[in-house]
DNA sequence: GAAGTTCAGCTAATCGATTAGCTACGAGAG
DNA sequence: CTCTCGTAGCTAATCGATTAGCTGAACTTC
């Protein structure tokens, strides 16, 4: 690869003018100009990002590091963060951290190594709190998706809480009175205050679910399915199930099925996010959705402000709304009135 | 952040000390090394992978680009291609290059401004054989998936022949007569490979396909869908379709269900690739299955051996085989004696 | 005890680009 | 004609790490 003294050799001037040129960022008269132009194309000469970066501090590079690059959820959140980083002049440099958190740990050393301006993460676990110390005096970061309890970072995150409330609102407004949840791991507040969520619905209107009728899917296909399975071959099953992620959501409505029951004349099914309604699921669910993109790109802004230094508050939480979207996963309950609130 | 001067100061070393404990290159007493890593904790000190390679000249970056994110198709290829890529010691830059050939262009001076040590790509529209001449004498490459006429660079690619003789023989055992087929853009091999191998199986047993009976659907959902549409309504409609990718599939069976057919009943159809099998498409479609793992896992391997120098020849490129999954697509032929050819 | 050998650890060059600061040339003023 | 001012373009320092090559102390060996 050629580079600047190259160039500046076979145009016959200095390596600072084959620089001046290339960035624009001085006078030149138009005849070096030319002559250093020329010469750049002959030699096929691309300035290496490398040295720049040496020189600057800067690495034009956005690191994003996601939980599950499996699961569709975070496909989409990384393809709208290709856009976003490239459309601010940056690239992406893309890792998994599984949800394992020892994983994620050397994910964090490994962007600080390689001097990424600044990192989108969806934090892993609840002790990834550690990320503060690791990044002090460092690289901005936010943190996307999940909130961690603790403050000090710039985060974007769902009202976990009103998902959980629009959906069960939703299902109460159906008629339905016994409804149970299948939920995610409570140390997560994408677990925690969806079903939190919920359960504030229901008391809202002095109910609440029966014993047992609550239990924990871990935001894993399988274990929705057996945790449903059980759930359903009871006599006193509830007659609607707000199930708190996508993936669960799928294991549910498989385990309707393989139990014979029909959703929704059996059973109505209500769910958060996300993956759900992509690949043509039977009866469409009706679920709360997040602006994913809207949220990836918002991170990013944040991210690119606190790089560029055009921010001085300590820290900002962003809080982003999810929406209701109604498939034909939910009936009214039999036998019952169905009127909704005004 | 801390510099290795920074260190070796701390530490009342020079320099070349530090580096050699760091980097394990040569013998350092206990106490030096010892104080150096003090030293080295005390600061937090990481060492700068910018300047490292500066030195170098590697960045210990690998790029990656897609033809189109958003499609499940190419999400499981970068879920793939970020663990190999960790797994050798390198990271992943992802770009995407949206099927554009212009924002392919850019992404590959990209790439080599970068300083990226070599490249993955998915290569978009016929044209992209401009690639070898923007890599002379640089930077590793491996085209993954579709194959472009000309040779010279490392391809990893499917037997799209195979795939579409697969998945019509399949239908043609189950005694069908009158296949039709939606076909991808005959530009791409992905398109052509596929419709030949769907022609050669009919021709094998001296069937064709009946006029209009094969249409393109330009690897794109909604116009699949419309395709499909125009097709079924047909009163001589074929009572098979092969549909040469995933998303087409998707459209299809829509357009099969909007039109109150009902698949496999009315009519079976077979695919090739991919998304399909996910999310739980109502009957599973019968499909090829591109080894979508292994193709990247191979890719990769290609290029590290590449990147370290460990091959000679020319270019090498490697073809994988389609497997045919049975789904509940497709039906026997309605009054034909099923058999299996032995 | 002098000469040779070994090697821990240091000095300084190097990678490629940017840029502060300097040189020198030309034009305009007096 | 000389002095000043402006400025095009050059020289060289710099970013942080690696490494060739050197220094000098300690130890062998005759």
């Amino acid at each position: 690869m050629a580079t600047i003294k190259d160039v500046a050799q076979a145009a016959g001037v200095s390596t600072a003018t084959v620089s001046a040129v290339v960035n624009d960022s001085a006078y030149v008269s138009p005849e070096l100009r030319s002559r250093v132009l020329a010469a750049v194309r002959e030699l096929r000469y691309a300035p290496s990002l490398v040295a720049r970066n040496l020189r600057s501090g800067r690495s034009q590079l956005i690191a994003l590091a996601v939980a599950d690059l499996a699961n569709p959820f975070y496909a989409r959140i990384v393809t709208a963060a290709e856009a976003a980083v490239a459309a601010w002049g940056y690239s992406l440099v893309l890792f998994n951290s599984d949800e394992k958190p020892d994983i994620e740990k050397r994910i964090l050393s490994r962007i600080r190594t390689l001097g990424c301006d600044g990192s989108v993460i969806v934090p892993v676990g609840p002790e990834s709190h550690y990320q503060r110390r690791d990044f002090e005096g460092g690289m901005p970061v936010v943190l996307l998706g999940r909130s961690i309890g603790d403050a000090g970072v710039d985060t974007v995150t769902i009202d976990n809480l009103s998902a959980g409330k629009q959906a069960t609102n939703y299902l109460l407004d159906l008629g339905h009175r016994d409804i149970g949840s299948i939920t995610g791991p409570v140390q997560l507040t994408t677990g925690s205050g969806r079903l939190q969520g919920m359960l504030e619905a229901m008391a809202a209107r002095g109910l609440a679910p029966k014993t047992g009728h609550v239990r924990s899917g871990e935001f894993r296909e399988d274990t929705a399915y057996s945790v449903a399975r059980d759930l359903l071959v009871q006599t006193d099953r509830p007659t609607a199930l707000y199930v708190a992620n996508g993936v669960m959501a799928i294991g549910v409505m498989r385990a309707v099925a393989d139990l014979g029951l029909r959703c929704p004349e059996d059973v109505s099914i209500a769910s958060t996010d996300t993956v759900a309604g992509a690949g043509g699921l039977k009866p469409r669910l009706t679920r709360t959705e997040h602006p994913v993109k809207d949220m990836t790109n918002e991170a990013l802004r944040m991210l690119v402000d606190r790089i560029e230094g055009k921010v001085a508050e300590p820290s900002r939480n962003v809080v982003f709304q999810p929406a209701l979207v109604v498939g034909e996963s939910c009936a009214p309950l039999k036998g019952s009135l169905h009127r909704k609130r005004s």
